[in-house]
DNA sequence: AAAATGAGAATTAGA
DNA sequence: TTCTCATTTT
């Protein structure tokens, strides 16, 4: 690998030697400046474990970038010996940008600067035999995983309808999140899928990868742990690589991560660990894929004589937003506790405002943007932050006649695209041979006739003769086995297949793409196709092609797609109206947010709420911090008495959340005008009553959702709680995961289909017997116990 | 093998 | 209501 030597510094005196310390301090830091005292203690706090706990707009990515030019610029080490870490790209390379404009040049000279997948990567290429796979190993992503499990289960001979293939993929998931081996995972979690065989399959899909050469992303982190594990002479090459570590969204990490951060960290005896993590605890919102804010809070214990450091100082919103904001998470318990405060202006108080139904509530925000926009306003600085997607429709509806234009950011990612993923298969197909899930993907995409009944003759003799599927394919058509017609079309996309692996030695791979887009007939599918979107396909083809120009080849574009493929970035420069979820916003920033549908069960998400309890309900807190926090002049929170869901319409409540905002800071805007349709709803008064009495919540808007759920059908449910995850004897995650409160055999009650008995129970997925309806497979929040 | 029909379910999302 | 997935029909 050529990071050993470090481009950007070829010229300069060596890192850490004598030149460079003394240039260090006869330079005037100027990247110093500006700072104040805690972001420079945070920059400075070089040797040994160090938490920065950054509040919203407290300068989080300044001082994570400072402190590696701080570390650069006073030579204590070299680029390739600083290992940063992200959880997206897109703040890796929002990084790698700004240390460069820190430091005055490029920093190519930063290999170790990117996502824990990337690095794991890395990493697993090096040492790849070490854990059974060959250095071009491939990764699959979601859908590959699954069309994997589905053979997997289909080998075991379960029924794949009782047993779905997609479930079975979430729980390895959340296995590997974990940091569980097959071997570790808990039995009576092994036992919980398909009778008990949930463990077996999850190691019989593990020998797979490994035959078919391949990794999911969840081996990028667990299979490096096990590297690092067995190879104690690897895993000490790095500790003498990486002087230092950042960490950037700690309270984001998983149990895997936490566990690969740690065996990186442990440095040799004597010597201090230069550890970094930058996160805050209250804009933990991702515990639901896995994530564990017992990581952050338990930073001090897991690492000795460690400093921790507070940024409380917001540079992004006015004092009334901050105050709501500070007052609302002040209710959740287990946090660290920090009191944003800032030098600006107290500003507009954060409005609240009810509407009759959705519909209002979108009219009358289109309504208000208009008016912004008449001041003046750019629509790039206002943004509406919903809570579920399905949320956006409205606001999309109404912009589409007001003629105002929008942007929805988030929803289907680029490479997820069907359209993008099937070229893909096809480059993959070409390239690599073997990659039996690439070409089952595209076999007959467009159809060509080659349908199920060929596709399991090709199956069937390729795991006879341990060999993959294109090569069966190639010995099939030489024989009598598969019927003229199909035999035929087969023939004639092996030697198409051929043709293209020969070309991809002459032609460019732009050249290439486009030749087996056009002679695949690919583009020409979409071409007759008549549908809405198949134009935003094919221009999505276009713009796939296009993105391939900053790679060398063919294979390099797609060693790297794998990992890095943002959704292209649309063109900020046209002046539009920002809709997305409250969890797309976290990192961004809007003058005016608009935040709709604050309603109980929708915000706080009732789903959440049964499925988690209280911890569940302090993520949704927390996310409704995230959300006002992403405000710098304005916040507007919005919630309906009538909102449509699962297509009846239903009278909502405001969000208990609205009663914890703080009165001193807040505006309640009185019903007025066109929006005034009755007055149904009863605005709550505000928490000035009981700041803090613990849980016993007893403002209005909380007394009437928990009788509501009294007299409904959903019980409220102790959280459940499992077995807390020690490793080598440590505690490791309290909170981890969630479990049904279920028993197989429980009798619960369904509002739909009655009284039944549990037969089976799969996380949060319960199959019922029940007395009328018969076996139903039910979200267990759907049950109450009988 | 492909189109049509019907049933069942229903946050949030990163690599 | 609207989507996906599976089964049935052509």
């Amino acid at each position: 690998m050529s990071d050993e030597r470090s481009p950007s510094l070829a010229h300069q005196p060596a890192a850490g030697g004598i030149a460079a310390r003394a240039m260090a301090a006869a330079r005037p830091a100027a990247y110093l400046q500006g700072l104040n005292p805690e972001q420079r203690a945070a920059v400075e706090t070089l040797d040994g474990p160090v938490l920065v706990l950054a509040g919203a707009g407290t300068g989080k990515t300044r001082v994570l970038t400072t402190r590696i030019a701080h570390i650069l610029a006073t030579g204590r080490a070299a680029p390739y010996q600083i290992l940063a870490v992200t959880f997206t790209n897109k703040a890796a390379r929002e990084m790698r940008e700004r240390i460069g404009v820190l430091i005055g040049q490029s920093v190519e000279g930063m290999p170790w600067l990117g996502t824990f997948h990337a690095i794991g990567v890395k990493i697993l290429r090096r040492h790849a035999e070490l854990v059974d796979l060959k250095s071009n190993f491939t990764i699959l992503d979601t859908d590959d995983q699954v069309r994997l499990m589905k053979q997997v289960i289909a080998a075991a001979d379960i029924d794949e309808k009782r047993w779905p293939a997609r479930q079975l993929a979430n729980a390895i998931d959340s296995w590997k999140n974990r940091g569980l081996t097959p071997a570790q995972v808990p039995a009576g979690e092994a036992m919980s899928f398909a009778n008990g065989k949930g463990g077996e399959l999850y190691a019989a899909y593990q020998a797979r990868l490994k035959t078919l050469n391949a990794a999911d992303f969840g081996d990028l982190l667990l299979e490096c742990i096990r590297l690092f594990r067995e190879n104690p002479g690897v895993l000490a090459e790095y500790h003498r690589r990486f002087r230092f570590m950042l960490v950037d969204e700690y309270q984001d990490t998983n149990v895997a991560q936490y566990l690969w951060l740690r065996l990186l960290s442990q440095a040799p005896a004597g010597e201090k660990v230069n550890l970094c993590c930058v996160g805050d605890d209250d804009q933990s919102i991702y515990g639901w894929r896995g994530a564990e804010v017992d990581n952050i809070l338990r930073f001090e214990k897991d690492f000795q004589g460690s400093t921790i450091i507070r940024l409380e100082r917001n540079y992004r919103s006015t004092g009334h937003i901050l105050g709501a904001a500070g007052h609302l998470i002040a209710r959740n318990e287990g946090r660290l506790g920090k009191t944003l405060f800032t030098d600006d202006v107290e500003g507009e108080r954060v409005t609240v405002a009810g509407a009759w139904d959705s519909g209002e509530e979108a009219r009358a925000i289109g309504d208000e943007i208009e008016n912004l926009q008449r001041k003046g306003h750019a629509l790039n600085d206002i943004a509406i932050l919903v809570r579920a997607s399905f949320q956006m429709r409205e606001f999309e509806d109404r912009f589409v006649t007001l003629g105002l234009p929008y942007r929805v950011i988030g929803g289907p990612r680029f490479y997820e695209r069907a359209e993008i993923r099937d070229a893909l298969a096809y480059f993959r197909a070409t390239m690599q041979p073997a990659d039996d899930l690439a070409f089952e993907r595209i076999v007959n995409v467009p159809k060509r006739g080659l349908g199920d009944a060929t596709v399991q003759i090709l199956h069937d003799y390729a795991r006879h003769n341990s060999v993959p599927m294109m090569q069966a394919a190639r010995v099939l058509v030489e024989t009598e086995e598969l019927k003229p017609k199909p035999r035929q079309t087969l023939r004639d996309l092996m030697t198409a297949f051929g043709r293209w692996a020969a070309q991809s030695e002459v032609l460019g791979h732009q050249e290439l793409a486009e030749l087996i887009l056009e002679e695949s007939g690919y583009t020409d599918m979409w071409q007759k196709d008549r549908t809405a979107e198949a134009a935003g396909r094919l221009e999505n083809l276009k713009e796939l092609v296009r993105s391939m120009e900053s790679f060398e080849n063919m294979a390099g574009f797609l060693e790297h797609i794998s990992l890095v493929m943002d959704a292209s970035e649309e063109g900020a420069s046209e002046d539009k109206v920002s809709i997305l979820t409250l969890h797309g916003a976290k990192g961004l920033e809007y003058d005016t947010v608009f935040l709709p549908g604050w309603e109980e069960g929708l915000f706080p998400h009732q789903r959440s709420l049964d499925e988690n309890g209280r911890a569940g309900l302090e993520e949704e807190r927390r996310l409704a911090y995230v959300g006002l926090t992403r405000a710098r002049r304005r916040a507007k929170v919005w919630f309906a008495s009538n909102r449509r869901i699962h297509g009846l319409w239903q009278a909502t409540m405001p969000s208990r959340f609205v009663d914890e905002l703080p009165a001193a800071h807040v505006d309640v805007v009185e019903p007025s005008g066109s929006y005034s349709s009755g007055g149904a709803f009863a605005m709550s008064r505000f928490d000035k009553a009981q700041p803090f009495s613990g849980s016993t919540y007893s403002t209005p808007g909380w007394q009437r959702a928990r009788e509501n759920m009294a007299s409904g059908f959903k019980a409220t449910q102790p959280p459940p709680r499992r077995e807390p995850l020690t490793i080598e004897g440590e505690l490791v995650a309290r909170s981890t995961g969630t479990a049904s409160v279920h028993k197989v055999g429980d009798r619960v009650f369904h509002v739909k289909f009655g009284y039944g008995d549990i037969a089976e129970i799969d996380g949060n997925k319960l199959t019922v017997d029940f007395d009328k309806a018969g076996r139903k497979r039910v979200v267990d929040s759907f049950v109450a116990a009988a």
